[in-house]
DNA sequence: AATTTTAGTCAGGGGGACCTGATTAAAACG
DNA sequence: CGTTTTAATCAGGTCCCCCTGACTAAAATT
């Protein structure tokens, strides 16, 4: 039998987590425009280049089940902001392969790589139980997306998993 | 010394957590208009009055540090949705009061109350420690905003970090 | 009572994340 | 070779989160 008390405490520290994270991102990034990287629109992208460089538009439109339109978008946003290159395909005219530039690499390693401050007050013991501890959360939030994503009609939330999922291996 | 591979290991988890957890956000909402409450627009709205209902526009705009036209928008959405009521103050006809109806109330209650699925896999244990460690970050990150904030000039984050950290007491 | 301050509305704007439909050029198919 | 399919662009749109400036009405101040 779960304790319920401990299972909202728990729940409350993380809504307050995501709070005062996300406050803590303000405040820091004001004076500059650099927001963390965010699963959705333009991180999308980036995430998504950094882990499979030199999609085409298509695949990536695919791979993240956004129309093409909004990828072409997001694509060139990023261009502007020189994080990614646009080239023909030297196989098929029709195609435009996006890597990330160096900027866009460094950036995206980066924001993936560098260590929160708020990380570094913890113990090596605390550290240990907290990787291990989401570790069995992320595991139950990709169960929770399999169950809600039958692999015939939904082919995206799969493709995604499992990216997401080698990602950190 | 701290262990920089155990933290870069947390800190990827953390990463990982964030992606699929919205990930899981978005495929479980999919077929309902109803995002999770961000601290952000419309939902720092309702989150500022669940924890004071009763406050002016003004009073929101301050405490938020939103632009009074920023807040009345994000108040008219609100109203639209049914979440809030508008009416004018008895004591000052300038100033309108704002408040959560029952089904604002219940929504962010819900929002707040509800333990997610993903942490019903833990033992006792392992909620306990998630809530130590996310006590000594939230503290950390508290401190953060602390030391970005100073108190003459940035009156804001002061109110939002005591607001927030009043409201898991 | 006239002036200044305050609270909120209205109008317009920027930027981002997304979409649909029409169109063009390249590649594949029959 | 004509037709169909594919990849990307262009145009237009919605919704959200934010802002500034102008304006009106109510309250406070002088």
């Amino acid at each position: 039998m779960p304790d319920l008390t401990k299972q909202r405490n728990a729940a409350g520290k993380l809504i307050e987590f995501d709070m005062v994270h996300h406050t803590a991102d303000e405040v820091a990034h004001r004076n500059h425009a650099d927001k963390t990287l965010r699963f959705q629109g333009q991180g999308k992208i980036l995430l998504a280049l950094s882990q499979a460089d030199g999609l085409s538009q298509k695949d990536l439109a695919t791979r993240l089940n956004l129309s093409v339109q909004s990828t072409a978008e997001f694509v060139n946003k990023l261009v502007k902001k020189d994080l990614v290159s646009k080239e023909k395909s030297t196989t098929d005219r029709r195609k435009t392969i996006i890597r990330l530039t160096n900027l866009g690499q460094q950036t995206a390693s980066t924001e993936t790589a560098k260590i929160p401050k708020f990380l570094t007050g913890l113990s090596d013991t605390e550290l240990d139980q907290l990787t291990a501890i989401l570790t069995k959360i992320n595991n139950n939030l990709y169960a929770e997306i399999d169950a809600a994503s039958p692999t015939e009609t939904n082919k995206f939330e799969a493709v995604v998993k499992d990216r997401l999922r080698d990602w950190f291996l």
